[in-house]
DNA sequence: ATCAAAATATACCGATTGGTATATTAAAAA
DNA sequence: TTTTTAATATACCAATCGGTATATTTTGAT
């Protein structure tokens, strides 16, 4: 059965994930999360050990939101090469997708947690690590089933292209502008065709 | 005549501004740079009108020290190709060099500043704007005399390498790995050859 | 050496910080 | 319906926040 207390850390999680990602860590205090869920300090530290227990929470929920979508969108083809282009097609709605959730959380929160919080920043480390080895996963699989050149390395090319990834939502969203994601998806499904197809 | 304010000044931003670099805005204290300068806040407000404002200067310093190191490291050839690779070599020592200031100074007010600050975020489009304007200045360059092909967009590869720079050293930083900054580069250098070459 | 001005230190301000102890309310079991 | 427990609200804590007013010191010109 679900509890009082789950309704309401789940509730306390949602409205406040985004606040963390907009703000930063040492940005939002608990006074912001009390103010944006209309609860009181006795609610929030009686369902989380402290602000960074929630800060961690947070995260978690909001990589979560965007790993079930991203796979949601690969699930649409079974096969790998064409898995790889669902993949810029998905980032390809990332800006619009993500500013309502305050920006990306593994940018945010890897620049953030970096020199200030440990727990957190190792969060987003193995995010990224597993992100790269589904990645290099799906090319392998290519490379298995012949749509993929067995000339390349699969994790190499899996950085390789979640770095310009990064690249460009750290750009659309210092700069404001979604051309940064257009562009690089494009250079990426290029990448793709002349570099990868067997 | 330089005056004792003046070295003060001096002082104190040079002494703060890996501070801010490294833990952000909101996450540095006045008591922060008190004590890393030995000063009082009397010295502190007595050369900076505010928190804000010292932040600024931080960030400014910060650029000119980065970008004095990238125009001396690029004069060394008077070809707009050369340049090019001269840039990507720049970087190739990044990682090592950032680190002692830490760490990038635009990736991290980048997105520090973002919904956060928006006096330091205009520092930064305009920092990152003038990076761009001037890598497009050299393909130019390198399209009239020649060197480079002249079916390419200047400023659309420009935008594309900044990007994929920015990309390598968020992933260098992020997961203390400086392979995505040699990678990138060399992938970078890749597509100087045999892509903008004429 | 004196003195005015510039520069820095000290002491203080109200507001806010993250967090806790306890009181109160709401829910569930008896 | 009473009683127990779970969940939330209230009131409070010392510490720190950014910033200021003023006192003190240092500096350079006379």
């Amino acid at each position: 059965m679900i509890t009082k207390a789950e309704k309401t850390a789940a509730f306390i999680i949602e409205t406040v994930a985004p606040i963390f990602n907009k703000n930063g860590y040492a940005a939002t205090s608990i006074s912001d999360i009390t103010n944006a869920t209309g609860l009181t300090k006795g609610a929030i530290y009686g369902n989380f050990k402290n602000k960074e227990e929630l800060a961690i929470a947070s995260f978690k929920y909001m990589v979560r939101l965007l790993m079930k979508e991203l796979v949601k969108h690969m699930d649409k083809s079974d096969s790998p090469i064409e898995k790889l282009y669902l993949i810029t097609d998905f980032y390809r709605n990332y800006y619009l997708y993500t500013n309502k959730m305050g920006g990306c959380p593994i940018l945010n929160v890897g620049v953030d947690a970096n020199n200030q919080n440990a727990l957190l920043l190792q969060k987003v480390r193995t995010i990224i690590q597993r992100i790269q080895d589904q990645l290099a996963t799906i090319i392998e699989d290519g490379i298995a089933c012949g749509e993929i050149s067995d000339k390349i390395n699969a994790m190499h090319v899996a950085k390789r292209i979640d770095t310009m990834i990064q690249g460009a939502i750290f750009m659309a969203y210092t700069m404001d502008d979604d051309f940064y994601i257009q562009d690089t998806m494009n250079q990426i499904d290029q990448m793709i065709q002349q570099q990868l197809k067997a």
